[in-house]
DNA sequence: GAAGTAATGTAATATTATTACATATCATTG
DNA sequence: CAATGATATGTAATAATATTACATTACTTC
């Protein structure tokens, strides 16, 4: 395999996706936290997490796909919902139901050591809120979930029904795109 | 066209699906509701609905299809998806997002006079929140919607974004199936 | 009843996701 | 190291969900 760029060094051979040093840091980190799970942060995976690391709005299955076919390898669908399935497994990803697409976890960005609102509370509890612009179509991950966890939590231990995941998904207009929208025009909504 | 069937009188005819006198009651119901808001509440899109109202958890759009296709028409997709449509923007059902699948609105069940949460608050916010079982399949609208309602949009006040439609869907075990797990076996978990 | 609007029919196609089975890669351990 | 078993990936086919574009029909209004 001919693989020669110019890029710094880093734990891993960066695959020719050009990733940035962030994301390669990023990456490395996730592989420590997967280790750390018993998991094997392969170099597929890790291909498809810098994709989806890479962008900046949500990433469809398909997208990736393509995206992955660039680069010598030809997957096919079942790669990469495999490769989904186990970041999502390991609370590397979320998946937004709305957009039949994925986004990183926000703590993986934030480089936490992994002490993480979501996967916690609980064996295994996965959840998260997010907030979807319909302009730029920009995803943010909300921050302070646990007063929405803890509603939701109380509605159901009412209910004595046995909480095991969530999903938050608000639809509006962020910030950025109203005042472009409202105020000057040609603001260029950036997405987030 | 000849359509002769013998059943109990109701405000529209019955189309052969047999539905429950309660069902037409609703369907009815719906019908002046849809008048109100100056939509037109067909044949079609009151059939949908009764199918929708009548099963004990969330339908998917190609269910639907077959079992319409088994009384005389023979619709295609796009019949459907435009009956769901109109059905979702006036408030009478709810799409499942985990689900790909459709609920009624419980408050077409509970026969309000349409002063429901959602399609409230502001020009027109479409937002439910549902607990799914994953064991017998039930969905259950959440009847306290406002509290977590309200904590979303406080979330959304503090950063300026515009909710315009928010949905929340906990997973887990009902009550029900929880019981028939545990303690005695055999107790047949009924749909919610 | 003619014109205009809303609803439905129809065919083709797009998008997202899974199944089943073959192959390859990695980790152990005897 | 070779044999083994477990994990991961490749591949082909197909399933499930959803949309586009355009023709037709049915209702409404004047
Ligand atoms: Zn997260
Ligand atoms: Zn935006
Ligand atoms: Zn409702
Ligand atoms: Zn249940």
């Amino acid at each position: 395999m001919n693989m020669q760029t110019r890029t710094p060094p880093s734990t891993q051979p960066d695959d020719g996706y050009g990733f940035s040093d962030r994301i390669q840091h990023q990456l490395d980190h996730a592989g420590r936290l997967c280790a750390g799970q018993g998991g094997r942060m392969t170099q597929q995976r890790r291909d498809v997490l810098g994709l989806i690391l890479s962008a900046s709005a949500p990433v469809g299955a398909y997208d990736l796909l393509e995206q992955l076919k660039t680069s010598g390898r030809k997957p096919a669908p079942p790669t990469i919902y495999r490769a989904l399935d186990f970041l999502l497994e390991h609370g590397l990803i979320h998946r937004i139901e709305r957009l039949s697409a994925f986004v990183p976890c926000t703590h993986l960005q934030h480089e936490h050591t992994h002490d993480h609102a979501h996967a916690q509370t609980e064996p295994c509890l996965h959840s998260a809120q997010f907030l979807i612009c319909r302009t730029c179509g920009g995803v943010t991950e909300i921050a302070d979930a646990p007063r929405v966890l803890d509603v939701l939590k109380t509605i159901c231990d009412k209910k004595n029904f046995t909480m095991q995941s969530a999903s938050v998904e608000v639809e509006g207009v962020c910030e950025d795109c109203a005042q472009a929208a409202t105020g000057q025009k040609g603001h260029a909504p950036t997405p987030n």
